[in-house]
DNA sequence: CTGAAAGCGCTTACAG
DNA sequence: CTGAAAGCGCTTACAG
């Protein structure tokens, strides 16, 4: 038996598809009675729709998606609730997509907006760094949030887009200078990959300021790489970059790990080690991760303000959406939260 | 100015419409060089089909959906990698689609299909518990893994689908036995939510009847219920509730928990308390995420046999696409691996 | 309030 | 190898 369409109900209620269409649709030209009568045969088939002949007919929807790349980040996945709260409440539905790591995301966006005929996108992850033309070909409004790249932190962001983000270079540069002043000197860090441009790059840099202003000599055998190989901010790689580090037997107060997920790695190593946090070892990190709560002991780590940068974003779409031509790049300051991972020497 | 359509590129090129969409599919039929011409015109104007369209006119598809119901499921997110590279090596398209938590999942599920023209579905997560006129309506196959729920340890599982799972009472059984036969006897629970009737039920009956097979009574106060407001099993959950139960004064010496991720914040709990993991408590997990590896002390936990349930689940949903009417309900042995976050009273 | 008709943007036999 | 035509399953002016 083949699929049910609009075209079975209608026979089945001797009505036309319209009637049947606009039984569905709560059209409120509708007579009641008709309108139930068509629904209990919908009910009693289970009758559903085929979306796609809807999205290609329909002009437009009332859908803004946020598509996410990197589904198991515990940082976006955090940011869920308020996208969904906040588009639900100025009157969008609105949808996850999430792809892969390696999926173009701006061709995604295009395609899903012209497949379900979207009022705009939220883009959560991924880069600042498209090419111009690629953007300007953009048939929606879409707004990049949580997005690291060279274009962010200059006055000029990509300008067919709007994005929301943290300054990386200035946030890294926060934890340095705290831990130097408290009295760390040998500062280790766990980074991206070597050929990472995005986050990892940008955090090494606001490290490497930090030490320069407050002239501690850079020190490459301090820093972590991870494996080109795979390049994911997890527990695993931050075990295996911190057993790494230690090994090098170089000395070190401290160490900066820029994803929280993974300085739960590198706690593990530490007291594989034999050693004590903060007391042999003190850890910062970098997200502000529900978990690094529980941890033991509780993370210090950079909160990043979720919540504005979840309005910032639906509010730039919204702004989009009415057609204000103006585009902005917001960048937020985010919390340096102390907890119980650093050790005071001074 | 609109989106282009494939008309558009027709008339760009010279050619109809028929050739532009041979030369997009791939049409082994069309003149190279035309195929060239076309490409570099599709190419230069940044063309994206309308897959709405597509799909409303293809009458199938070779594409598999993995619907997800919680995305922010670590154990879940750990299947995710399996299913792509099973799905993919079996030839078949891939795609993840995530709903809500109070989502109704199968008719999410018909929605996707008959929108997608999909040849199969595998769900993840949800329930047994489906009414068989529903499962029966369906018109794709469709496999339901991990899936916890009255009929998934009888022999009649829903007829119109094939299920992969474990044994939830028996798994809790043995974790439950094994504290028992460490030396514990005050034995403490974090389970589901009071009104749960999938696995924190399920696992709650397990407990009960090792506790009764070994002549130890059981106790209600030893047992912590999940807040049925915000039925979740995450981190802030397990603090919340191993807090409660150590404010009642219950003298315990051993506490199995649900979900390795409530796990987390029972560590914390404990550790606020001032008190010692295991010397003071022992504890148990389940699930077995990635994360327990990490937790100091490194987490005893019953971890499910991830790569032979995605495995099952995709072999059953070929032979149903193959055309096999038979339907497999496997129930699947999980391990409980020992690590150390029990202590030894013998 | 309801129906007949047009058309959304594609794919795919069919004919040449 | 290419084009004209039919049609996927809906929605929505338009007419009555």
């Amino acid at each position: 038996m083949a699929a049910m369409t609009i075209r079975d109900i209608a026979r089945l209620c001797n009505v036309s598809i319209s009637t049947v269409s606009r039984a569905i649709n709560n059209d409120p030209s509708i007579n009641e009675k008709t309108r139930e009568r068509v629904m209990s045969v919908v009910r009693k088939f289970n009758y559903i729709p085929n979306n796609s002949a809807r999205n290609l007919k329909m002009t437009e929807s009332n859908t803004v998606a946020l598509i996410v790349k990197g589904v198991n980040n515990p940082f976006f996945q955090g940011m869920f609730p308020y996208f969904q709260k906040e588009l639900v409440e100025n009157g969008y539905d609105y949808f996850l997509h999430t792809i892969s790591g390696d999926a173009d995301e701006v061709y995604v966006a295009e395609e899903i907006a012209k497949e379900k005929r979207l009022k705009g996108i939220i883009l959560l992850g991924g880069t600042m760094d498209y090419p111009d033309v690629v953007l300007k070909n953009m048939q929606v409004p879409m707004v990049l949030c949580s997005v690291a790249g060279r274009g962010v932190n200059e006055t000029t962001g990509p300008v067919h887009v709007s994005s929301v983000s943290i300054d990386d270079p200035k946030e890294a540069y926060k934890v340095t200078d705290y831990l130097i002043h408290k009295g760390h000197r040998k500062i280790a860090m766990l980074t991206g990959t070597r050929e990472d441009n995005t986050v990892g790059l940008l955090r090494l840099s606001g490290y490497r300021r930090a030490l320069e202003d407050n002239g501690i000599p850079y020190d490459e055998d301090l820093i972590a790489y991870m494996d080109a190989q795979n390049p994911e901010y997890t527990e695993a790689n931050g075990y295996a970059m911190m057993t790494r580090l230690l090994k090098r037997k170089k000395e070190f107060t401290a160490v900066f790990v820029i994803a929280d997920r993974m300085a739960i790695g590198a706690y593990k190593a530490i007291y594989d080690a034999g050693l004590k946090i903060p007391q042999d070892i003190s850890v910062v990190g970098f997200d502000g991760i529900e978990l690094t709560r529980y941890m033991e002991p509780s993370l210090t780590t950079v909160i990043q303000p979720v919540q504005k940068m979840v309005d910032s974003s639906v509010r730039l779409l919204m702004a989009q959406i009415g057609g204000s031509q103006e585009r902005e790049h917001l960048v937020y300051e985010a919390e340096l939260h102390e907890r119980d991972s650093v050790l005071d020497k001074n």
